[in-house]
DNA sequence: CTATGCCTTCGAGCGCGCTCGAACGCAAAT
DNA sequence: ATTTGCGTTCGAGCGCGCTCGAAGGCATAG
C-alpha cells in the first residue's frame, strides 16, 4: 500500500473524465478499516510522508501520541484519522499556522464548531479562487504551446502568455 | 492601474461563469499599448509586485535592464512583455529553476524551439495535474461542510475529509 | 541649504515546511 | 558478542522565493 500518494491513489479513482463526484469521493481510503494502532513507520507509509515530518507534525502539536514500553509511538486510529485529514489538508494548500488552529478548535470542544467551519469554509473559497487561476493559467499556457512563436512576448496574438 | 494583481484582473475579465475562452484571454492585459520605456516603479506597478523582487529576478538572470545616465533601470517593451510572461508563470507555479532554464532557452537561439516547447508542455501537465488534486480537495472540503460532525474522523461517511 | 524621495549595490535575513545528523536505546539475527 | 535495523530526542540546516537594511547618489521642493 501506498506507493503512490493519497492523491494520486483518489486522482486514480476519479477517472480522466467527467466532473467529480460525491460517490466517487466515498470510495476513497475508507477510513473504517484501520488497524487499531499503529507505528510510526506504517503511518508513514500509508500517508507517504516521511517519519521526520511525522515527529514534525506532533511537535507542532496538530496530533498527540501514545508511546509503548520502549518509548516508541504507538498510533491508535483516532490519531491516524486527524493525520489523514492533517495532510490532505497540507496537500491542498492550508497552511500548517491554520491547520494549528483548526485543530486547537477541534480540542477546545464543540462550542467551536461554528468557528472550525469559518475555517473550512475560507479554505474552500481559497481553493475555487486558486482553481480558477491555475485555469486560466493553464489556458494561457496551452495557447502559447499551441501558437508557439518563440519569444516571451513580441507580436503574438497573446504575448507573452 | 494594477490595484488588483494581474490575475485578479484576468478573472474578473473572464467573469464567474462559463468555461474559459480563448477570446476572454485577448482581452487580458493587452501589452500592445505598453510605453518605450519604464521605471522600475512603473513596471513594479504594472506587475504588482515590488522593485526589491525585480531586482532579485535580474539577479537570477532571468531578464536584462539597461541603465539611464544616473545608473537607474529603463525597462523597454521587451523587458517589460519578458517580465509579464514571467510573473504569470511564476504565478501558475513554475519554479525559478524552470523559469531560468526557459529564458537561458529563449535567449541561446531559435535552435532551442523544440526544448522550450517540452518545458511548456510538461508545465501544462504539472497544472492539470495540480487542477485535478485541488478540484478534489475541493469536493472533499464541500462536503465537509455540508455534513459537518465536527471531528477530524471518526464516525462520519467521509471521515477526516 | 537641507530635507524628501526615489534610485543604486551588496549582502544578510526571513518565513515556510520540512529534512537531517548526532548520539543514543532496544531487540532480533548471525 | 556484535551487527542490523528501527526507534527515540534535540537542535540545526536547507531550499525556495523573496524581503529588507545599510550606505550612498542625485534631483526636485520648500
Amino acid at each position: 500500500m501506498a506507493t503512490d500518494d493519497l492523491m494520486t491513489r483518489a486522482l486514480e479513482a476519479l477517472g480522466d473524465d467527467g466532473p467529480v463526484s460525491v460517490e466517487a469521493i466515498h470510495d476513497l481510503a475508507d477510513l473504517a478499516d484501520l488497524p487499531e494502532t499503529m507505528t510510526i513507520a506504517e503511518v508513514a507509509d500509508l500517508l507517504d510522508i516521511s517519519p521526520h515530518t511525522l515527529r514534525y507534525y506532533e511537535r507542532a502539536g496538530l496530533v498527540e501520541v501514545a508511546r509503548d514500553g520502549h518509548g516508541h509511538r504507538v498510533y491508535d486510529a483516532g490519531a491516524v484519522r486527524r493525520l489523514v485529514f492533517l495532510t490532505r489538508m497540507r496537500l491542498s494548500g492550508m497552511p500548517m499556522r491554520d491547520l494549528q488552529h483548526y485543530i486547537a478548535l477541534v480540542d477546545a470542544g464543540g462550542h467551536t464548531v461554528p468557528e472550525r467551519l469559518d475555517v473550512l469554509v475560507e479554505h474552500r473559497d481559497t481553493l475555487r479562487r486558486r482553481i480558477r487561476e491555475l485555469t486560466l493559467s493553464l489556458t494561457a499556457v496551452e495557447y502559447k504551446i499551441a501558437t508557439y512563436g518563440g519569444s516571451t512576448g513580441a507580436d503574438e496574438p497573446l504575448p507573452g502568455l
